[in-house]
DNA sequence: CAGGATCCCGGAGGATACTG
DNA sequence: CAGTATCCTCCGGGATCCTG
């Protein structure tokens, strides 16, 4: 606080890191949709768990966690195709501070609620503005 | 878990509204970052305290998180201009939660090492792969 | 020093069609 | 059903220059 020169968050700290694993895609989502699952869960359940996620999207997003080693994935060799997604042990640690972020938010909804409206009533404002002549009038 | 097609998680749904606020751009950082600055410091500040970020990002975040009045902006009429920026009551509702992640995040760095090393080696395997033909030959 | 205005590029990510 | 491959669009965000 002194020497506020001193403070840096540079790209190795934790704090950024946590950010990276966390907000990256639809990551923090998937974990829990499988733990709401109970653990395990297949890509059809998934993509309708998470309404607006695309094919793509999501299979990028499994494949990477799937490297990151947070998922494993078991395909059974059945006809039409079936494949299981679980949480691995490494996964499961997520799942401690995802329940509580989101525990966290459901106990503030109120001042979440608050901002959404405050960033609806910017965006509805920003469309009377100076955008009634390049796009909307098209 | 009896019906997994009735677990919908859609986009009003709690873990995506939270994720919307503290995943979104810098904001987290920025939170953070005025935190440990004691609650309110100034743009050049911020800017040096977050290598990396650029001053178009940095301006566009706090003007966003301006409006969803998480924090509060105080121009003090001098030549050369200073503007500091303070955490409101709402903005300070996030501290706890993000601390709590990050605490987290330090507890288990090595699960996020791990993680880390596992992104950087897949992808210095991608360029082994594939990749010599079209860009990397350029 | 704080921050607006412009230009511009790369890549994120949707849509669609195809395979096993 | 699970996954890949292509194509194509759009905008996030950096670089740069300019103001008070």
């Amino acid at each position: 606080m002194k020497d506020p020169e001193s403070l840096v968050l540079d790209e190795n700290c934790i704090p950024r890191r946590v950010l990276e694993i966390f907000c990256v895609k639809w990551t923090s989502m998937v974990l829990h949709a499988i733990h709401l699952h109970g653990g395990c869960c297949r890509t059809g359940v998934l993509q309708r768990t998470l309404p607006g996620i695309s094919k793509k999207m999501l299979t990028q997003t499994l494949r990477e966690m799937e490297r990151d080693g947070m998922i494993a994935r078991k395909v059974y060799p059945v006809v039409p195709p079936m494949v299981e997604y679980s949480l691995t042990p490494l996964g499961q640690l997520f799942i401690e501070p995802i329940e509580m972020l989101y525990a966290w938010g459901e106990e503030h909804a109120d001042a979440l609620k608050k901002i959404t409206r405050r960033r609806k009533a910017s965006a509805s404002k920003r469309n009377l503005d100076g955008k009634a002549d390049a796009k909307t009038q098209k």
